[in-house]
DNA sequence: CTTTTAATTGATATTGAGTATCAATAAGGA
DNA sequence: TCCTTATTGATACTCAATATCAATTAAAAG
């Protein structure tokens, strides 16, 4: 969740590891593989994907690091409605995220005029706003060119 | 998910028993108990709320008949960060909710401005739109008053 | 470079949400 | 009423995620 921001973007802790570390974690080597992991591949995950791809960090460590970094805010979970949520890196403070109904791919965005209307809304809503969230669907680019190519011989 | 809407609002089926047999499902006596019961508390739910109060209802037909609401649209299925989702009854065809982040009363609201930035994000956006979603994280008034109560005295 | 101490790990067991199975039951049309 | 088919629900199961806790390891101190 997120309050209601300023409207210049912060850019986020690059290396996920150092994100830990300055919340006073130790720098493990289960750590490492794991923010390793999720920096090299850039997608976004699933918890028990991260577990399958690095079989040598245990499934319960894999789930404490993730929490970890979700914490820190280096980490975006994102709800899916039938399924586990996905996990992706966080570039700017705040930002909405897309997602591609077709292959999950997910992508990050920011627009001043969302959290302008945002702040509009306080007038309308009961009670006090302390954040909101915000997802668009899409069938991005790449399976927009797949279906293209299948359609006319599938 | 939903597509972005024209800007009138539809209202939707009033009974949700009536929902399910337009689908041409059958009335039974389990349907009209987990219908009723929704209908009459009102509030937003989960699928094992439903089933601890209907003990008489099986888990797997209190599932099955939240499934069967949500694809008609009389449902809505609103994703929980860390738990299992909720329910609430759809009153208007599109339209977001307000989550009161403290006692998880869910609420309607449909606002022109957001549609129409919705679709004015078609142009910023890579793939092409199917969809999107939207949550207001809240502090409902009863937990604002309940709030400033305990302050005093807690 | 030890020693010491507390954080971390991970195998295992456990919880919880939700689905699959399938024989018994109930709806509703003929 | 009878017949056909949808529905039910007890049970077993899957899958995600967490709790447990003895063994391990990081890093601070000496
Ligand atoms: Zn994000
Ligand atoms: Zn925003
Ligand atoms: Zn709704
Ligand atoms: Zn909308």
């Amino acid at each position: 969740m997120c309050t209601i921001p300023a409207d210049t973007a912060q850019i986020i802790e690059t290396s996920l590891i150092t994100a830990l570390e300055d919340r006073g974690l130790r720098k493990t080597t289960a750590r490492a593989a794991v923010t390793q992991r999720i920096e090299l591949a850039g997608d976004a995950f699933t918890a028990e994907q991260l577990c399958r791809e690095l079989p040598e960090v245990g499934r319960a460590t894999v789930y404490r690091t993730i929490r970890h970094l979700v914490d820190a805010g280096a980490l975006c979970k994102l709800p899916i409605l039938d399924g586990a949520p996905m996990y992706s890196v966080a570039r700017v403070e705040h930002h909405h995220h897309t997602i591609c109904s077709r292959c999950g791919a997910v992508g990050e965005f920011r627009h001043s005029t969302v959290e302008r209307v945002m702040r509009s809304l306080e007038k309308e809503i009961d009670g006090d706003i302390v954040g909101h969230r915000m997802e668009i669907f899409i069938t991005c680019n790449q399976c927009l060119a797949a279906i293209a190519e299948g359609e006319s011989h599938d």
